[in-house]
DNA sequence: TATAATAGCGTACACGTGTACGCTTAAATT
DNA sequence: AATTTAAGCGTACACGTGTACGCTATTATA
């Protein structure tokens, strides 16, 4: 069991990954690819996709959990420049915005298809999302001190504006517009975190008269 | 030129109208949706649909023009509720979830089509959304008296969260649910304003003292 | 009343789609 | 060395698509 066969699998099946993503753009949803053009793009004969998808919709989530590895990358990325000092709203949003630069399509799939076709499919982005909501509220919670609800409602407000923010940023190709377009995301971060500082503290204080 | 003529194209113009708005759906977005299906839910003969649009994509620009009517309807039944007193991001969100219960297809429509597959029809649906801010652009400046830049951030991040809010909602079918996310999303909003109030201070004074 | 205009239909076509089936060829197993 | 396994290909099929074309029936115009 040397193995070349089932690497050349890997390979091929690579192969397949990449070219769906690849063909992702401004115009061109992942539900709006069909399975012969991939093959074809992959350089496969349309049949031979199915000696590694079921299903276009397998692929999919492929895809998806690819998305979510890259998402996870970019919070080990932020974290470490975090660690450098700076100031965490803007070094979070500006790492965000290289990713979506240098990563477009991978993101494509997860804010068009988040509200998508498919309903796997949704529940699959959705999760990921999740879970990059979830990591960020603990980081907040713990960071700054904050009452967990009110944490969680800035994780998700947080999460709301920055991936809308990086949808826009998708479709702008001046760079000086992006770079607009990531100080005024930031600003609209500061308001939410003044906001939610602000709630937490009047309830740390109701708490404590109340005792 | 009684029009009953003219007045039987209208009429079945509409039938073609309502029918793609009856088959939007979770699982079906408008862009997925073929000429033939419309018509076949309209009762019409494939062929009669060019009678009326052009076009799948002339049908979706007649359908975006009729969510942006809904849309200033919104607007304009929030801004009578509030002539009566109450919070004002209280009754603007209860009346958009409202709105969104009654015209879920409606809203559909714009928030899954915003980065469709389409440019010309990302662009109107874009062009609507940000008619929509502007207009409570506008409110924000003068009710409260902000900065102008501060009052576009303000808008812009309110319609973000708004609008996620609202397409999470129509994936929900438990209105216990939907009441939670209201009220999240209420402090959501209120976490903004009170982001934004300080900073338009902050800068009002900074040009006091300038002077 | 005679003529022109037009909403709607049916037929027909070329095209792209997913996928079933059997073959080949090379790696893996015995 | 003989046999089994499986990746990839080509052919073939049924199906849904957009739309060109000509016809009919009814309204509008002259």
């Amino acid at each position: 069991m040397s193995g070349v066969r089932a690497q050349q699998k890997e390979k091929t099946r690579r192969l397949l990954v990449e070219a769906a993503l690849n063909q992702l753009s401004a115009e061109r949803s992942f539900s709006s690819l069909s399975l012969r053009e991939v093959a074809k793009e992959a350089g496969l004969a349309p049949t031979s996709f199915y000696r590694h998808f079921t299903d276009m919709n397998e692929l999919g989530l492929t895809l998806v959990d690819e998305a979510g590895l890259t998402l996870r990358q970019l919070m080990r990325q932020a974290r470490q420049r975090i660690a450098k000092g700076g100031s965490v709203i803007q070094i979070s949003v500006e790492t965000f915005m290289e990713l979506i630069e240098s990563n477009g399509n991978v993101f494509r799939l997860l804010l068009r298809e988040r509200s998508g076709t498919s309903s796997a499919f949704r529940a699959a982005v959705i999760r990921e999302i999740r879970y990059f909501t979830m990591e960020l509220c603990d980081y907040l919670q713990q960071a700054n001190d904050l009452d967990s609800e009110v944490a969680y409602m800035q994780a998700n407000a947080a999460v709301t504006i920055v991936f809308s923010a990086g949808s826009d940023a998708l479709d702008m190709e001046d760079s000086a517009e992006r770079q607009q377009l990531s100080k005024q995301t930031i600003q609209q971060l500061r308001f939410i975190a003044r906001g939610a500082a602000e709630l937490s503290d009047r309830r740390k204080l109701s708490r404590r008269s109340r005792k």
